[in-house]
DNA sequence: AATGAATGAGTCTTCATTCAT
DNA sequence: CATGAATGAAGACTCATTCAT
C-alpha cells in the first residue's frame, strides 16, 4: 500500500521548504527573530500558517534551520574564496577577506548570525555550531601559522578574528551607504589586522597547511 | 500651590528608579530583551506596573536607560583601569584588559551590550553612541601609536578591535565555568591580540598621547 | 497552491462577523462605547478575542461597522415605510413615523446613533455620513415641498428635523415603560411637529417629489 | 479649639474649586467624559491629583458638577435673553434664539449637554433635570399659547423642541467656520422652526404667560 | 490643606499554534 | 497535502483612586 513518493512530489516538497525558508531569512534579517511573525513570513512566502507548520516544527526551528542554512553557504562562500588561491599565505587573506567579502554581501545572513548570539537556547547552541567551526579552522591554522601561540590561547585568539570580522562587516552595514568604504577596502583591512593580531604576519612561511576547505556543517 | 519638593522625596524617587533600573539590568542581561516582560520587572524589584510607568516612558526606555546606564559604568571603570598606569604603552593595554575584565565580571552587562546591536530604532541609537565612543578612543589612539595606519582605515580597525573583545568576552561568558580561562589570562590574549593587529606593538613609542580617560558618555 | 474557498467558509465567516456584530451592537447600545470591552463582547458572542480581531482591525472599527450597519438597517426600514404609501403627503408623514417607530423599537441602535456624535474621529464621520444623508433627502423634500424656505437655511432645518426625532425618541425610551405613551402616537405627534416646522403643512400640494426611497447608505 | 473658617480661606477654596471645575468643563467639552483624564485636568489646572479629590468625590462627580454649572449657566443666560423682551410672542422667539445663541458660543457647554445624554447613572440624572426644567418651561408655554396641543402631547413636543435646538446647535459647530452660516441666522431659523412646530406661530396671541424666567436649577 | 508617588485592576491587542475542512 | 479560521494566554500600558508626607 505504501506508494512510491514521486519524484515530483519529493522536489515540490523541498521548493516548498526552501520557499519558506528563504523568506524566514530575509525577514528575520530584516526585522530581528521576534519581531518577524510566522503570519508575516507565510504572507510573503504566499503560502499559509499549515504549511509553515507542515515544514517546521515552530518558529524556532525555522530559525535554527535558517542558521544551519546560513552556516552551509558561508562554508561554500569560503571554500571557493580559498581555492582560487596555491599560495598558502594567499589562502588565509583569502579566508578572511571571503569572509568580510561574504558578510557585506548578505546583510540578513549578516544581522541573522549576529542575533543569534543572545538568542539563548537551540539556537544559540546552533550559532556557536558554526563560529566553533570558523574557529576550529583558525584554531588548526594557527597551529602551525604561529607555533609561538600558546595552545591554550589559540580558542582565544580564534574568538577575537571571528569577532573582529563580524564587528566590522555589521558596523559597515550600518554605515549610510555613501559613507561607506569599498567593500575590497574593508576586506583587506580586516584581514591584515586579523594575520597581525594572531601572529600570522605575511612571511609567517608555515601557514602552509591552512585548511584546503572550510569545515562542512 | 506648590509645596517644596523635600529632599527626602527626591532621594527616595532615585532609589526606586535605580532599584527599577538595576532589575531590569539583571533582567534583561539573563533573559534578552523581548522575553524579560515588565510584569517580571517589576515583580523582581518589588513595585508596581503603575511605578514603572512612573519612571520609564516604555519599555523600550528602560532598555535605552539601561544601556546608558552600562556607558557610564564601563567608562569608569575604563578610567579607573587606566589612570593606574603612567607609561603610554602600559595604558593602551591597560585599556583593552580594563575592557575585557570588565566584560567578564559583568555577564548582564555584556550580554545587554551585544543585544542592543540588534534590536533597532531609539537602543541600536543609544549602543552605537557608547561604541562609537570607545571607537575614537581607538582611533585617537592610533592616529599618535600607529600613524603607518591609513586615516581611512582607522575606524574599520577600531571596529575590528571593538569587535574582537565582546566577542571574546562573551565566549568565555557561554563557557562552562570550569573550562574557563582565568580572566586575566584572557584580559592580556585579546589585549595583544588587538595591540598587534592594530600595528601598536610594544616599543611603538608613540603611544605617549592615549587618552587620559575614556570620554564620559 | 491556492485551495478554492468554499461557499460554506464563506458562509460562516459571514455569520460569525454578523453574530459579533450584532452581539457589539447591542452591547454599546446597552453600555457605551466606552464602557463595553471586547472581552465582553466576546464572551457574549460565545467566540474568543483572537476571532474578534479576525473579523475587525480594532474596537473602534466595530463601532464604525455597528453604525453602519445601524444606517442600512435604518434605511431599509424607511423605505418599506415610505413605500407603502402613495399619496406624496403621506409619504412625508410616513417617513418621519417610520423613522422614530423604527429607533422606539430598536433601543440599541437608537443610542448608538445618540452617543456616536460624540465620539469623534472616524466614528463621529461614520455617523455625520448617516445623518448627511437623511438630512439631504430632507432637504430635497424641502425644496418642491416647502419652496418657501430659503435654501440657505435648508440644512439649518433639516437638523432640527432630525435633531427633533432623535431626542423625542430617546426622551420617550428614557421613559418608564408605563408612563410611555405609545409608539404609534409619539411617532404622530413628532411627524405633524416637524411637518408644521417645515412649513411643510398638510396640503403643501407641492411634496410630490419625497424621495421615494432613502438614498443607500 | 474651633477657628473660625476665615473668610479669606473660604474664598480660596471656592476658587480653587472653581478653577477645576473650569478646567473639567474646557477639557470635557474638548475630548469627552473617557478621553479626559484626571491627570489631564489637574496638569491644566496646576492642581494636584490629591486637590482634585479634596473638592470632588470622583471622576463621575466633577462632571456632575459640570452639568449643574452648565444648566445655571444657561438659565442665567436665558433669563438674561427673555427679561430684554417684554411682549410675549418676542419673549418666546428671545428664548429660543438665546439658547441657540448660548450653545453657539460654548462649544464645550454644548457638547457636555449632549454627551451627557448617554453617559447613564448619576450624569445621566443630572441631564435629564436640566433639559425637564426646559421642557417644562415649553410645556407650560405651550398650555396657554397652543392650547390645541393636546395636554399629553405637550411633553412630546417639549422633546422634540429641545432636540431640535440641540442637534442644530451641534450641527452648525461641527461644520468648518467658514462655512457656518451667522449664528444669528441659525438662531431665527431654529427659532421659527420650533414655534411653527409647536403651533405657536405668529399670532398665537395666548403667548401672554411665557414664564418670565427660566427655572433655577 | 496640599502634594504627587504608588497601586494594580483592567484595557486593548498580538501571535504562536492547532485543527476541521 | 494545504488551508486559514479559531483559540486564548500573555504582553504593554493607562488611569481612577488612595495615602504617607
Amino acid at each position: 500500500m505504501a506508494y512510491k513518493k514521486s519524484q515530483k512530489m519529493v522536489e515540490r516538497r523541498q521548493a516548498r521548504r526552501r520557499l519558506l525558508l528563504d523568506t524566514a531569512i530575509r525577514l528575520f534579517g530584516r526585522l530581528g527573530y521576534h519581531p518577524a511573525t510566522v503570519p508575516m513570513i507565510v504572507r510573503e512566502a504566499q503560502s499559509s500558517t499549515g504549511a509553515f507548520y507542515l515544514y517546521f516544527r515552530n518558529k524556532e526551528d525555522v530559525y535554527a534551520a535558517a542558521l544551519e542554512e546560513i552556516g552551509q553557504r558561508l562554508a561554500a562562500a569560503l571554500n571557493q574564496a580559498i581555492e582560487r588561491e596555491t599560495i598558502p599565505d594567499a589562502r588565509m587573506s583569502a579566508a578572511v577577506e571571503g569572509l568580510v567579502r561574504w558578510l557585506a554581501g548578505h546583510p540578513s545572513e549578516a544581522r541573522i548570525l549576529m542575533e543569534a548570539a543572545t538568542l539563548g537556547g537551540r539556537i544559540e547552541q546552533a550559532r556557536r555550531a558554526i563560529v566553533e567551526s570558523h574557529v576550529r579552522s583558525v584554531v588548526a591554522a594557527l597551529q602551525s601559522a604561529a607555533p609561538s601561540v600558546d595552545a591554550r590561547d589559540r580558542p582565544i585568539v580564534a574568538r577575537c578574528w571571528v569577532g573582529a570580522v563580524l564587528e566590522a562587516a555589521m558596523g559597515w552595514l550600518a554605515m549610510p551607504e555613501p559613507d561607506r568604504p569599498e567593500a575590497g577596502q574593508l576586506a583587506r583591512v580586516v584581514a591584515s589586522f586579523n594575520l597581525r593580531g594572531a601572529e600570522m604576519t605575511a612571511g609567517a612561511s608555515a601557514a602552509h597547511d591552512f585548511p584546503r576547505s572550510a569545515e562542512s556543517l
